[in-house]
DNA sequence: GGCCGATGCTCTAGTCTCTAGAGGATATAG
DNA sequence: CTATATCCTCTAGAGACTAGAGCATCGGCC
């Protein structure tokens, strides 16, 4: 499969259609080649880094990130310093976020679990929500 | 303390100013009386509704949840139930949340783990980014 | 009374990563 | 030859704010 259409790239690589245009748009994936009608035409290339640029996001990282890493993808010789402070300051962001939710977990779980399901007057969800006096711990979310 | 300017009021509550006049303008809050130079001035009721508001977002509520919970919380008599469902609806986001988050946390140690600083030929960060078949399980963030 | 810095006002635009839809052209299968 | 699928561009919207421009007004101090 040598080269290929928007839609069997979409297919090949599960980011869709519009997305896949708009990574174009943004610099992320270069613009493909056209066919004589006007239409995208994709080659391997492309699927590879499509491939990265996906794998990525479902990593969490984001897109500025992405831009980086590819770059340094593209230089072997390089040193991967930055590629790994990257990684690790994406997974110092994953565990804060990880912490956060657990803890807000807790209240919510807390929150649940007291309602009588009764009315309004008596609910403890309302009235936890009301009154942040009734939480246990601090949980802003970032 | 009966009637308040905005500063006063993103004091008391930790809200920002600009944030309070966007939580007007989608009609969160209520827009208060104006004094004669056309300052927003705010009164206890005012505060009290902000103050939920502020907790609940904290807890991580769509806007549109928040809105029918303080509809709900209007409403002593009716009962509690779908306040307990939404709080419920939203709690099982939260746990998927975190189970995605920790997923996705495990396949960054372990890039992060198996880098040697090297140079990028040999990066396991970048070499895992390019080939999902390296990783153990599926980690989309949805 | 005059001045200054803080606070307030409105309005527009930007953040981030897409997603949805309009309105139209082209390709492919039967 | 027609029906349907795929493609094109462009604009707007999502969610929950945040930033900034440009201007009016307030309170306190001399």
């Amino acid at each position: 499969m040598e080269q290929m259409p928007i839609g069997a790239l979409s297919e090949a690589t599960g980011v869709k259609v519009p997305t896949i245009r708009f990574y174009e748009e943004i610099g992320l994936l270069p613009a493909p080649i056209r066919t004589q009608s006007n239409r995208r035409s994709y080659g391997d290339a492309h699927l590879q880094r499509l491939r990265f640029i996906r794998h990525a996001r479902d990593l969490g990282f984001a897109v500025d990130d992405i831009r980086e890493l590819l770059a340094m993808a593209a230089e072997p010789q390089a040193s991967c310093d930055r590629a790994d402070s990257i990684a690790q300051r994406h997974l110092a962001d994953v565990e804060r976020r990880i912490a956060q939710l657990q803890s807000l977990r807790g209240e919510l779980q807390r929150m649940v679990g007291e309602c009588q399901h009764g009315r309004v007057a008596e609910c403890r969800v309302i009235e936890s929500l009301a009154d942040h006096g009734h939480c246990l711990h601090d949980h802003r979310v970032a």
